[in-house]
DNA sequence: ATTAGCACTCATTTTTCAAGAGTGCTAATA
DNA sequence: TATTAGCACTCTTGAAAAATGAGTGCTAAT
C-alpha cells in the first residue's frame, strides 16, 4: 500500500525471530527469549512493546493475556514470503545440498529398486517424503494435456470379445476388451483396424468430433453401430488414462504434531487424505497458479481444501518432458519447516524428472 | 475337555446378557443391570455371585474393584462360536435380510453407476461397507491360482521401442513396453510372435522353467539375449498381474471407538491401513482357513496382524467362477456388533459374485 | 439356594490452592 | 525521546484434596 516498507528493520527481526523460535518450539514465545535469542542487545521489556505493535499490526496474536505470541496466518506469510524471495536468488543453500545429498541418494537407489511403473514409483515417492519430512504427502500421477493417438490395435479373443489396445503418444497404453452380440470375424478385424487407423491416429480427444464419428460410421456401413462402439470405448479410454490418480502416504504423521492431533481435526485430516476426492482441488490450485519457481506454499486459511484450514500445504508441480504435469504436496502443520520443505521439494522435483527419463 | 459342558445355562444366559449390553454400552457392565435385564428373575446378589464366577473362569474380567465386567477374548469367543453356529441353521435372519434389503439395493445401484473397471468396482464396495457398517474395511483384488497365458503379441512401437500385449485366461490383459539396444525390424517382430506363441500358449507361470527358456533361446540362434528379455518381462508381468491389491476404506471410523482412539493405538492403525503391507496377513490366514461359511472372525489376540490386537477383525472370502478368490475384511473395536457384522459380510459375498459376472 | 444389607474400594469429577510465565503500564534513566 | 527497570495483575497449569457414586464381596437372614 505505502511505498514504506509496513514493517521497519527491528520489527521484521523481531517477527523473523519469533516464528523461527515458534517453528521450533511450538510453544507461544515471550518477550524475555526473543531479548536474548536475538542479538539486538534489548531489554524484554522493548521488545514487549515492539511485540505489542506487532499484535495491533495482526502479524502475532496471544492466545490468552499471560502467554507469549504465536503467529497469524498473515505472520507467516510474511517468513514465508522473505524466504522464498531470499531462496530464489541462491536456489539451495550449499550446507543444505550437502545435508540432503544422502537423502537423495537413498532415494534414487531405493526408487531405481524395484520400480517397474509409473505408479509404483510415485507411490514411492510419497512414503519418501513422508518418512524424510515427517508431514503427511500427496503425489498425482501426470496430467497429460492433449493426448494424442498413436495407433489402436483390435485382437480377436474369441467368444464374442474382442481385445483394443490403444497406443498413446508418449506410449501411454490402455486396454480394453468389449462383447459383442455377434461372432466377428478375422477379415472384419482387419477392416476396422485399417478403417480406425487411417481416420484416427495422430488426433487428440478433442479432434474426434460428431463429424468425424458419424462419416466413420457411414464408411462402415453394416458395421455402424459397431464402429460407434468402439469409438465410445476409445474415447472413454482415452479420457480415464487421463484420470487423475492421488498417492498418498504419512496420513499419522499428524498426530506427532498436538494443534492437529485432536480426534476431531485428525479424523477429519486423515479422512480427507483417504478419500482423496478433494485433494483435486489442491492439484487444480497448484497446476493454475504458475509462479516461477513451481513452489506454492499455502497458509493455513488459504488451503484450497476446506478441511486443512488448520494445516499449511506447499505443493509443487513437476513436469516430464511431453508436457505432462503432475503435482507433489505436503500437508503439516502451520508451524511446518517450510524452509526445509520447500527445498525438499525442490530437490525432488529435479530429480523426478531426470528419473522419469529412465523410465519408460 | 470335560463331556459336560463347562458353563450351565444359567452362566450362559449371564454371559450372553453382559456381553450383549457391552456390546451396546461399551460400559461395564454391573450385576443389578443383569438382574434386570434377564427374564431370569434372579436379585443382584446371585448374579454378582456367578458373575464371580464367571471371571474365574476366565470369561469376564472388572477393570477394577469397584467396576462391573466386560468380557474377555474368551468371553467373545463364546459368544461368537455360539452365534456362528446358530446362523449356520437360520442362515439369515427374516427381519435382518428385510433391513438389509434396502442396503443392498442402494449397494447395486450405486455399484452398476459408474463402475467400468473391477478394481474400481472393489474400492466402492470396501467404501460402502465402511459407511454401513461404522467399521474400516479393506478389500482385495481376486487372487488367481495357476494363470495361463493366452498369448502374447509384439508389436513395433519405433524408435527401438516394442510393445508386448500378454493375455492371460479370464482375458486378464497387461502391457509392457521394452527398450532394445538396437532396432528391431517387422520380420524378427513377426519371427518372436510365433516363436513365443507356439511354445507358451496355455502354460502356468510354474511351467515356464529353465529347460523352456533355454530351449527357446536356441531356438531364437541370433536373437537369444532378445528372447531372454522378452521372457523375463512375460513372468514378472504374470507375477505382477497376480500382484495382490489391497483397498481399505473408513480408516477414521476408528475414532467413533474411544478404546482406539487414543492416538498412539490409533496411529499404529492407520497405519497399518495405509501401508497396507500387513493386511496381507490377514488375506492369508483367510484363504487358508476354509470353514464352510467362508467367514472368519478373529478376536484381539487372535488376529494375524500384530497392531490389531486391539481390534477384532472378521473376514469373508469370496469367490468368482474362475476360482479366483479375494478377501472382504472388517476391522472394528473388540465390542463390534459381530451379528450384523457377520451378516452383512454374507451378503455382500453372495451380491458380489453376481455382480462380477456383470461385469466382464 | 437365594437375597437383603452393609462396609469398602476405586475411578471420576469438582474444588481449591500454589506456582510460574508473561504481560501492560508507570516511572526512572541515558 | 527511546529504552529500561519494576511491579501489579492475569491467566494457565499442575497437584492435592474432597465429594460422588457405581459396584463389589461378604455375612447373615430367609
Amino acid at each position: 500500500m505505502a511505498d514504506t516498507p509496513e514493517l521497519d528493520e527491528r520489527k521484521e527481526t523481531i517477527l523473523h525471530a519469533v516464528i523461527d523460535t515458534y517453528l521450533a518450539t511450538g510453544e507461544p514465545v515471550g518477550s524475555r527469549t526473543i531479548s536474548k535469542y536475538t542479538d539486538l542487545k534489548l531489554s524484554s521489556a522493548t521488545i514487549r512493546n515492539e511485540m505489542a505493535d506487532l499484535e495491533d499490526m495482526g502479524y502475532v496474536v496471544s492466545p490468552h493475556t499471560s502467554a507469549g505470541r504465536i503467529p497469524t496466518d498473515k505472520g507467516y506469510r510474511f517468513y514465508v514470503n522473505q524466504m522464498m524471495s531470499v531462496m530464489k536468488d541462491i536456489n539451495a543453500r550449499e550446507e543444505d545440498v550437502q545435508e540432503r545429498e544422502q537423502e537423495v541418494q537413498e532415494m534414487k537407489k531405493f526408487l531405481n529398486e524395484k520400480v517397474d511403473r509409473v505408479d509404483t514409483l510415485l507411490q514411492n515417492v510419497a512414503k519418501l517424503l513422508a518418512n524424510n519430512t515427517n508431514y503427511a504427502t500427496m503425489v498425482t500421477t501426470p496430467q497429460m494435456s492433449g493426448n494424442k493417438l498413436k495407433f489402436v490395435q483390435l485382437t480377436a479373443l474369441g467368444d464374442k470379445k474382442v481385445l483394443a489396445v490403444i497406443v498413446m503418444d508418449g506410449n501411454l497404453i490402455r486396454n480394453k476388451v468389449f462383447d459383442f452380440s455377434e461372432e466377428i470375424t478375422q477379415e472384419q478385424i482387419l477392416k476396422l483396424n485399417i478403417l480406425l487407423n487411417t481416420t484416427l491416429n495422430g488426433l487428440t480427444l478433442e479432434q474426434m468430433n460428431m463429424s468425424i464419428i458419424s462419416k466413420m460410421e457411414q464408411q462402415a456401413g453394416p458395421h455402424g453401430p459397431l464402429v460407434r462402439e468402439i469409438l465410445n470405448a476409445i474415447v472413454e479410454t482415452i479420457q480415464n488414462a487421463d484420470h487423475l490418480q492421488i498417492y498418498t502416504s504419512g496420513a499419522t504423521n499428524i498426530f506427532k504434531y498436538p494443534e492437529l492431533s485432536d480426534s476431531s481435526t485428525a479424523s477429519e485430516l486423515i479422512s480427507t487424505l483417504e478419500e482423496k476426492q478433494m485433494l483435486t482441488n489442491l492439484v487444480k490450485a497448484d497446476l493454475e497458479g504458475d509462479n516461477e519457481t513451481g513452489i506454492q506454499v499455502y497458509i493455513g486459511e488459504e488451503t484450497p481444501v476446506e478441511t486443512m484450514k488448520d494445516c499449511s500445504v506447499v505443493t509443487a508441480t513437476y513436469e516430464l518432458q511431453d508436457g505432462m504435469k503432475g503435482t507433489i504436496g505436503i500437508i503439516g502443520p502451520r508451524r511446518m519447516d517450510y524452509e526445509k520443505v520447500v527445498g525438499t521439494l525442490k530437490t525432488i522435483r529435479t530429480e523426478l524428472d531426470g528419473m522419469f527419463k529412465k523410465q519408460s
